[in-house]
DNA sequence: TCGTTAGATTGATAGATGTCAATACTTAGC
DNA sequence: GCTAAGTATTGACATCTATCAATCTAACGA
């Protein structure tokens, strides 16, 4: 569902690698941001943590422990995944989301010394 | 200067690895989020990556090429201090700021597999 | 087909945040 | 002490965001 999101920040990122090796352009910034900010909130991260850990996991599963309502839950993993941090699978009535390593790969490189 | 912020977060955050080990804590979630959040930001992320491929900047050198204004970019520097991405030591009339790489392990790490 | 269930969307609201002008603070040099 | 320069702080404002109630959509089962 958000794959057309995530191909494009991914593709725009491949063309640098870490923040602190030289001046980052603009376009990084705001692309490297936006990836951020969304882990820059609790509840998100708990999210992407409980997803992560559990290999694979339905919203129906994460709102009760979570401890938020449904709409705020379903806000939540779309940020995720217009960031291309998760992805969701439709399967019936429900919905497998699965992190996307690939853009963890991107953020700590980011990071890296 | 945000010394003790710095000091009180690595600590609190030493408790824990990667996000995708296990659900992290309510309180790991918080104190991750804040560091993300500083990082969440076009303007900040370009700060950082300035300071830290200069190895060390003042504010009065951040200004003209960062194209903000000095108050706000005394206050992304606040924010990115108070996050304990960098750290500002002041000689004389002026600061000179440097990027604190172990904060960048602990968030490295939290995205680990 | 009808009721039920999982998820998404919409609308509204309170709180957080980025920005700048104006001002205050601090230090160096005279 | 006075003035200038580098930072920090305050106040104001516009924008963004997290949250929930209500509603809508889609899919399963009887």
């Amino acid at each position: 569902m958000p794959a057309r999101t995530a191909t494009r920040l991914t593709m725009a990122m491949a063309d640098c690698c870490s923040v602190l090796a030289e001046p980052i352009t603009d376009r990084h910034a705001v692309e490297l941001a936006q990836a951020f900010a969304a882990l820059a909130d609790p509840v998100r991260l708990r999210l992407f943590s409980m997803i992560a850990s559990a290999g694979t996991a339905c919203s129906c599963n994460l709102i009760e422990p979570i401890g938020k309502s449904q709409p705020t839950v379903s806000h939540h993993t779309k940020v995720l995944a217009d960031a291309g941090l998760i992805t969701g699978e439709k399967v019936g009535r429900w919905v497998n989301w699965t992190v996307v390593l690939g853009k963890l790969d991107q953020l700590r490189a980011a990071l890296a010394p």
